[in-house]
DNA sequence: TTAATACGTTAGCCATTGCTAACGCATTAA
DNA sequence: TTAATGCGTTAGCAATGGCTAACGTATTAA
């Protein structure tokens, strides 16, 4: 899986991410506040690095997690060229039947 | 799965939610924009709906497909509360290391 | 130095997902 | 009415995902 915002979805994953945005954490700490082990949390943070959310520090026998701010903001503007369209959609009802399902008639009057 | 967050994550599914923000399209219709079968986007199609962010009207032997305005409302919902932490640490980068890493000590002083 | 402990990662398993192929059903044509 | 066509959905399977258990490695204690 590479797509960051498939990646950022998964709820474990997002959860992770929250955490993350108080400041660097290791696999122990993050997995503290979770139910599943400490290797599930490992490889999904493993997953959050390899598409470029997160990136990691070693110190001492600890890895150090933190977020990668240039993958989060990439994270946000793909949200956001995703979203457009269907916001438009939603605040503007009236162009939805417009464009091309009916493009020869003249559709309301 | 029953996360409308995850279900929309899927490539193809934000494409199909794209497609259908320019108004109702039958299965046929919307499969014609894909390599895969007309069957994989009926599935697509069902899960959308199974989240709410999708429903479909029956009209002779067709089934139009149209975005619904509440669930595509509650999505963006959740993933603006699932941003806004992330954000703020991105954009106040100085708040990061303040709250609850190191709670005794006075960090920068 | 050697043993014990604690860290993060890999190996392997089960559940879920996403797909094509087969299907049922409705509509159209003969 | 009956046959043929076209629609969307289910059946079944291969691939992927997420998990626990076992592991390698590094640090600490004896």
């Amino acid at each position: 899986m590479l797509d960051p915002l498939e990646v950022a979805a998964e709820p474990n994953r997002r959860r992770l991410l929250h955490l993350l945005a108080a400041g660097e954490r290791t696999v122990t700490e993050l997995a503290a506040g979770f139910t599943v082990s400490r290797s599930a949390v490992s490889q999904h943070l493993l997953l959050l690095e390899q598409v470029g959310l997160v990136s990691a520090r070693k110190e001492g026998r600890n890895r150090y997690y933190c977020l990668d701010a240039a993958g989060m903001r990439n994270l946000r503007l793909l949200f956001e060229q995703f979203w457009t369209t269907e916001l438009d959609m939603l605040v503007d009802d009236a162009r939805n039947f417009t464009t091309d399902r009916l493009p020869t008639s003249e559709e309301s009057s």
